[in-house]
DNA sequence: CGGGCATGCAAATCT
DNA sequence: GATTTGCATGCCCGG
């Protein structure tokens, strides 16, 4: 007995795919005429908090945006994203797309460099059965949230560094959604070692301290360069994406926001008898081809 | 009607 | 007792 009440406030959101396995919008977009609330709110509507901190703005080279990172996955988040439990439900099928698989659902540890600071935050990435499906979750996320003072109806969106074959976590304040049509992205991008900043380790998040600062002057229209990244969501090749651009050779622990740091050997073949379920449709193949 | 997913909630674990 | 974990329930949308 569980789960008797209502749910589902608003706007759903997330994944939305046509069935050919390629995004067409990463996140669900809002329906406008979906119900209002649903179920007790948990929170008031908190106020947006605006400072030297606004996820808005990056940390990173402002090309980045444009020519080195490949969205693999929005998410708009739903209370429960944001509340105590600090884990995010993931779309599933851009998750089982364009993350690395889960061998089992205890998942395993997924570190994200912030698109923000390039801090590096470790997540662990795991799915829940759910009736004959998963739900995909990312947990520890807690802080992240904290961090960034995300709430319902902001974004996260996790991009694939393909250069640096690194993951990288990005957040999205809600207000900044836009409509605008952005110009097509036909081709892979990528970006360049030198563009990336020093892997750095943070396993736990440190209080924002000046950093900011400099990143904000360094890139003065972040936001719109974010929303640009945001809107071209539908056009990126995401579906470019390689079964083997995910592959993980370590098991269920290995960081994979530097996948490259080994020599490992890969039998991929092993990787698609994972769980003798075989329902895992992953990965799901663009039916018309790369892109490239 | 099937499936995704928001969230309720019981069980497990922690303090 | 509080918190975390893991799953079940059922709303809602797309096919």
């Amino acid at each position: 007995m569980a789960g008797i009440s209502k749910r589902r406030t608003s706007p759903a959101s997330t994944s939305s795919s046509s069935g050919d396995g390629i995004p067409r919008r990463i996140t669900r977009k809002p329906r406008s005429v979906r119900r209002g609330p649903r179920g007790p709110a948990r929170r008031p509507p908190a106020p947006r908090p605006v400072h030297a901190l606004d996820l808005n703005t990056a940390a990173l080279d402002p090309d980045h945006y444009a020519t080195g990172l490949r969205v693999l996955l929005q998410k708009e988040l739903r209370n429960s994203d944001v509340n105590q439990l600090g884990r995010i439900v993931l779309p599933k099928k851009e998750a089982e797309s364009y993350l690395p698989i889960l061998l089992s659902k205890d998942g395993k540890s997924l570190c994200m460099y912030d698109l923000l600071n390039a801090r590096l935050w470790t997540f662990k990435y795991r799915y829940w059965p759910n009736n004959k499906s998963r739900m995909y979750v990312l947990e520890n996320t807690g802080d992240y949230i904290k961090a960034h003072e995300l709430q319902q109806g902001d974004f996260i969106v996790i991009y694939k560094d393909d250069g640096n074959d690194r993951f990288v976590i990005g957040a999205k304040k809600a207000g900044y959604e836009q409509t605008a049509t952005v110009p097509q992205i036909h081709e892979h991008m990528h970006i360049t070692a030198a563009t990336l900043p020093a892997p750095q380790v943070f396993h736990d998040y440190a209080a924002p301290v000046a950093p900011e600062a400099d990143m904000l002057a360094l890139v003065p229209q972040a936001d719109e360069i974010f929303d640009g990244i945001l809107n071209s969501l539908p056009e990126i090749p995401v579906a470019n994406v390689r079964y083997s651009d995910f592959f993980d050779p370590f098991g269920d622990s290995m960081d994979m926001a530097n996948p490259l740091g080994s020599n490992h050997s890969v039998n991929l073949a092993t990787h698609f008898h994972d769980e003798k379920a075989g329902s895992s449709s992953f990965p799901y193949y663009p039916k018309s081809g790369p892109l490239m």
